[in-house]
Order: structure tokens, then C-alpha cells, then sequence
DNA sequence: ACCACTACTCAGTGCTACTATCTACCAGTA
DNA sequence: TACTGGTAGATAGTAGCACTGAGTAGTGGT
């Protein structure tokens, strides 16, 4: 994706994106910062992971471990806690609805 | 929606959703905030549509027509042109990627 | 004259992703 | 030893977009 939509587009839903990988196993930056990318996310930044992280992080969403590493530094292991489930549950709900309404107005009526 | 998840996620959308609603038909601003509210993006600021309606007019998305109104001041009535519909498409594309992406998360599966 | 509805505009703010750069740990190699 | 490359994380500054809040106008009804 040359352009810049998928920017865009990504603000609000890189966080649910990156809750719902956590949702099914704890992860730490580096790694989802490489499952993005061979996702498709090919333009994805480091530190745009890194920092969505630090803010999840400071809003209670998830829980952090830090756990040494055999090929570097310590990686700073993520898992999604009970706040964070809720949240994304809430992230799927506005999703939904936006999806939905998307798919109406692509297939073309008013 | 209460909260401003939605917000978030409009970014990037709401140009495409306008866009579309402009393939459909011609639509001036006061139009398109109505329908959207209708639509259940209640908290839509009318400012957020003019601005970006703005926008997509210096882009060249767009053809801007004067129309006078019974009701008020003369309406800008909108209409998308080829360029537009370009955009509209690489729109949609973006849209898939990012739709299917989240669609396979959802169903759990790394 | 006042009010409500229609219709558009604009300065300032907050949030998020990107850019660019930096620190740091470890393994292999010249 | 010194150097390179892969792993792992942090951060200051920038840009884009939706929101807030206020304003300007035109029309019609009371």
C-alpha cells in the first residue's frame, strides 16, 4: 500500500489490531512489530508499536513481564488483562458498526 | 457510541465515506452531516464535515456547483469527478486489506 | 423585533502514526 | 580486538485528521 490512507485509516484501529494479537497470546514490541509486517503491514514503523504500547500500558489495559532474552536485550513481554479484554470487546463493537456501515454504502445505496 | 473510539477510527474512514456518498449522488454539506447523524454517527461535528469537505475540493476530488436554497444561504453542492472516483476505488482497496486483516483476528487465529 | 432552522466557516486542541535517531545486548568474523 | 548485523527498546519532533466552540448569513413564522 504505496500511500498514506492506510495511515489514516490505521489511527484507532492499530490499537485494537495490536489488543487483539495480545488477546490470543502475550507478545512483546519487536515481535508484533515483525508479525505486522509479514501481515501485510509492510510500512509499519517500530516505533509507532513501541509507543502504543507504552500507552496501553499506562492505561492499566495490559500487563507487563520482563523476561530475558538469548539473542539480546530483555524483551518486555505484554498480556492482555481483564481491563484490556474489556476494552476490546468495546474496540469490537465500534468496529462492527463502522464495518457495517461500509459495506452498506459499497454496495452502493444511500 | 459514547466513547471516542470512534473518533479515532474515523480518521481515514470518514474521507472514503464521504467520497462514497458522493459516488451515489451530488450532496452539499448540510446534507451530508444529516445523513450521517441519521446514520448513527450521532456525534458527527457539522465542522468536521465542511473541513473536510474543504479538503477534498483543493485535492481536485471534487466539482463544487452554487446552488440557491429556499430554505437559506446558497448550498455547495458537491459532486465527485474522475480523479475522485480514482480515489474512491484505491479507497476501497485499502479498506479490504485492512477489513480482511481484522476479520481474521477476530476469529482468533494468528 | 425575535426566534428557529438552514448553511457554511474558522481558530485552536488532542490524539495517533510516522520519521529519525539513539541506547543496548549478543554472536560471528576479520 | 574491532567490526558488523540481528535483536530489543525508547524518544523528540512532525503531520494529518476529527473535535470544540464560536461566528456569519439567509429565510420564514410568531
Amino acid at each position: 500500500m504505496g500511500t498514506k490512507q492506510v495511515t489514516e485509516m490505521l489511527k484507532g484501529t492499530l490499537e485494537g489490531i495490536v489488543l487483539a494479537i495480545l488477546a490470543g497470546r502475550p507478545a512483546y514490541g519487536y515481535e508484533i512489530t515483525a508479525w505486522l509486517r509479514d501481515q501485510g503491514f509492510t510500512d509499519i514503523a517500530e516505533g509507532t508499536v513501541y509507543a502504543l504500547l507504552v500507552r496501553i500500558e499506562q492505561r492499566g489495559l495490559v500487563d507487563v513481564e520482563k523476561v530475558p532474552s538469548e539473542k539480546g536485550p530483555p524483551r518486555k513481554v505484554y498480556s492482555l488483562n481483564a481491563q484490556g479484554q474489556d476494552h476490546l470487546n468495546e474496540f469490537w463493537r465500534t468496529w462492527s458498526f463502522l464495518s457495517e456501515r461500509l459495506e452498506q454504502l459499497r454496495e452502493g445505496g444511500s
